[in-house]
DNA sequence: ATAGGGTTAG
């Protein structure tokens, strides 16, 4: 075997063959015939004879006739499975050496006469084929002749070869995806990454999925963000990202383009995208299509969600009568209804709609963010002939905030100032926290400040007496002194803030530790000493000003004012320390909050499995599974979301993207998983359990055959890894088969 | 009957 390397490498760089090859004249076909070179098997391991010499190292493919080869197919059909081996040896050596056109060639050769190709894929030696890969990339840094290497190996089925597990190989190619983008080649740099990301190289980490959407946008190529949300992992919300920038330019077309591509390459509805494309409808002011969009859902037999309603009522708000057929229909799903039943209830005398049953009716609705809705029903009371009381002008207010709706917020509140109810401090802090939402910081700032120092100017005029025979009286000013002015009458009423009112002030401070410090100081100077509210909020602002150390610290504070951090306290500090990539002390945090018997629950689980995109060692995948079973303990039932990520991480590329399976190494279609992930997802944590880490049964009941495949990779990579780390398998390796489904 | 802190598919 040695001789026959000595032979390649020669004819590879200096063979009088190269000569010929660059001769134009020079035809493959006038080579020796390798189908004359009788290859007989012995029974003793001995090498067989050379494949057919390689006739070039020139940078284009190998020039191979169909023909010459399928002549050897034939032949080669009885190849035994030592001398599949013996190819592949060879092979991967010469890709060792960089020598990857006479590894093509002798690949192309041996597949071209297999029935399964897979048989000589996997013989093939992936850490020399990477090793061949990573040296032409670290000694001469030459991308495209790899990404040249990667098509070839591509065009023959080696999709599955994972060949970017080095560092240094990766940043090879960023700097060269860096360097197209710097010269406006995107449709190169996706091309480089469609490539690329055939052979698991972690796209994600070569350029931010927000830069190569804006320079799709801005050239208005649809087709090329399409081409990139394709290969992109999280390709749902790169599409609902595209989806809304084409609305943002008035691009409804391609918007559309983006969205039908978006229902091709997922599996399943995609109610993101749905209301991503409802609301670019409403922004490109095409309300019917919004329409359409929706009973196409419905003709599916797809429920829309809360949010694609309450985007299709937004857009289409300016029709009452369809607005409320929506809503008829939401209502008939089930998502709320409320207002219908009490509405019944009242048509049988059961009961009387009275201003506290409306004030809970928009407080469904405010919550839910509907506000169109909740200023229906506002209407229908006012219809019905109850006067708007405090409670309901805040509660109105508060259904404007949770959508942010700054300027709607401070018109209710003008017109109940006009309608002569007097504020107290739940409605101003409504008000304030509409600036927050709206992330008017300053604004809300500003009316805090004229609030205190010049109250509320209130119209109490004889309108407001008239109205206010009917309704609730509290929170207005006694009419009997404004009886005696027939004019408008202002008068004056003090604000008086609340512990409330400055956490949201806190709130306010958004990244400004040191105006949040200030308030706080502010509190216990006047007597409203902070609040647990208080200071998990100034966590907050500190993280956001980038203290890490600061926002630790404060949990510390907390203590020491003897208010117990609880369990969003901690919340907040993990979701800190993991914005920020301080995942050990996000994981001290955990341990700190549970030794302190504080539970953590779904936010906090959420928030600590967000901590990892990518799962790099064992050890971070076994800590990662520690909280899913945690989790699973706890009651809580876990997002296969993050899960299938840290799977997918594990299972050497058998599955791809979200719920797609690699189709080029395994012949294997996303059926053959046979439904959701549930019971394969148990197995492979179940298996990657520490504790299972020396005795190891690999049971594979009820799983199909590409199931049990991504169970045994997935248990066979934390043996290799173990044993690489010096713990070696201690015990037999057991693999329980099912009886019906024979798996290996 | 109305308010304030952590998640909300990366």
């Amino acid at each position: 075997m040695k001789d026959l390397l000595v032979i390649l490498a020669s004819s590879s760089t200096s063979h009088p063959l190269n000569r010929r090859h660059n001769n134009p004249k020079f035809k493959p076909s006038s080579l020796p015939s390798p189908v004359t070179t009788k290859i007989t098997p012995s029974p003793t391991p001995k090498p067989p004879p050379p494949p057919p010499p390689p006739p070039s190292t020139a940078s284009r493919p190998p020039p191979f006739s169909t023909v010459r080869w399928d002549s050897r197919a034939s032949y080669c059909t009885s190849l035994p499975n030592t001398h599949l081996k013996y190819y592949a040896d060879l092979a991967s050596n010469l890709a060792k050496d960089g020598k990857f056109h006479e590894f093509l060639m002798i690949s192309e050769s041996v597949i071209a006469s297999l029935t399964e190709p897979s048989e000589f894929v996997g013989l093939l030696s992936t850490e020399l084929v990477s090793a061949g890969i990573a040296r032409i990339l670290r000694e001469e840094g030459k991308v495209w002749s790899v990404v040249e290497v990667l098509r070839g190996l591509d065009k023959l089925g080696f999709g599955a070869l994972k060949v970017f597990d080095g560092e240094t190989e990766r940043k090879a190619v960023a700097r060269e995806c860096r360097r197209i983008l710097k010269h406006g080649g995107v449709l190169e740099a996706v091309e480089l990454m469609e490539t690329l990301s055939g052979f698991h190289f972690p796209i994600r980490e070569l350029v931010e999925s927000s830069e190569i959407v804006g320079l799709c946008m801005r050239k208005r190529d649809s087709d090329l963000a399409i081409r990139y949300a394709c290969i992109h992992p999280h390709a749902h919300i790169v599409f609902c990202t595209i989806i809304h920038e084409f609305g943002k330019k008035g691009d409804l077309m391609s918007a559309l383009t983006v969205f039908e591509a978006s229902k091709q390459k997922l599996s399943g509805p995609n109610m993101y995208a749905y209301r991503t494309i409802i609301d670019v409808c409403g922004l490109c002011g095409d309300y019917l299509k919004s329409r359409s969009i929706y009973e196409e859902l419905l003709a599916k037999k797809i429920t829309p969600n809360i949010y694609v309603f309450n985007s299709l009522m937004n857009v289409n708000a300016r029709d009452l009568s369809y607005v409320m057929s929506v809503y008829e229909h939401m209502r008939t799903l089930g998502v709320t209804d409320i207002y219908s039943e009490v509405q019944q209830l009242e048509s049988r005398g059961v009961l009387k709609l009275d201003v506290f049953t409306y004030s809970t009716i928009i407080k469904v609705f405010a919550d839910a963010k509907l506000w169109r809705m909740a200023l229906k029903i506002k209407g229908d009371m006012l219809s019905a002939g109850i006067t708007a009381n405090l409670v309901i002008w805040s509660s109105l207010i508060s259904a404007c905030a949770n959508s942010g709706l700054v300027e709607q917020a401070i018109e209710l509140f003008d017109d109940m100032l006009l309608a002569g109810c007097v504020p107290n401090s739940q409605c101003c802090n409504a008000l304030l926290h509409a600036c927050v939402e709206g992330c008017q910081y300053d604004k809300a700032f500003r009316l805090f400040r004229s609030w205190r120092e010049r109250g509320f100017e209130v119209n109490v005029g004889s309108n407001a007496g008239v109205e206010h025979a009917h309704g609730n009286s509290s929170g207005t000013l006694s009419n009997s002194t404004s009886k005696s002015h027939n004019l408008t009458n202002p008068r004056k009423a003090p604000f008086t803030p609340t512990t409330a009112t400055y956490n949201i002030l806190l709130k306010a401070c958004g990244t400004n530790y040191l105006r949040a410090k200030a308030l706080i100081d502010e509190m216990n100077a006047i007597g409203l000493p902070p609040n647990y509210i208080s200071w998990s909020t100034l966590i907050h602002v500190c993280g956001g000003s980038g203290s890490v150390e600061g926002a630790v610290q404060i949990l510390n504070s907390m203590r020491e004012a003897a208010i117990q951090p609880d369990v969003i306290a901690y919340t907040t500090a993990i979701k800190i320390c993991v914005e920020r990539k301080f995942l050990n002390t996000a994981f001290i945090l955990f341990a700190e909050m549970k030794r302190y018997q504080i539970k953590p629950n779904l936010v906090t689980y959420k928030t600590l499995l967000r901590a990892r995109s990518r799962y790099g060692s064992l050890q971070e995948v076994q800590q990662c599974l520690e909280i899913y079973q945690e989790m699973r303990k706890a009651g809580y039932k876990p997002n296969d979301y993050y899960l299938k990520q840290l799977i997918e991480e594990w299972c050497e590329g058998v599955i791809q993207n979200d719920n797609q399976i690699e189709t080029k190494f395994s012949s294997f279609k996303k059926a053959d998983l046979g439904g959701p992930y549930g019971l394969l997802l148990e197995k492979v944590a179940k298996h990657l359990e520490k504790r299972n880490a020396e005795s190891m049964v690999i049971d594979l009941q009820g799983l199909t055959k590409v199931e049990a495949r991504i169970v045994v990779l997935a248990v066979l990579r934390m043996i290799k890894e173990n044993y690489a780390q010096g713990c070696p398998l201690k015990d037999d390796l057991f693999i329980i088969v099912g009886v019906k489904n024979a798996a290996y």
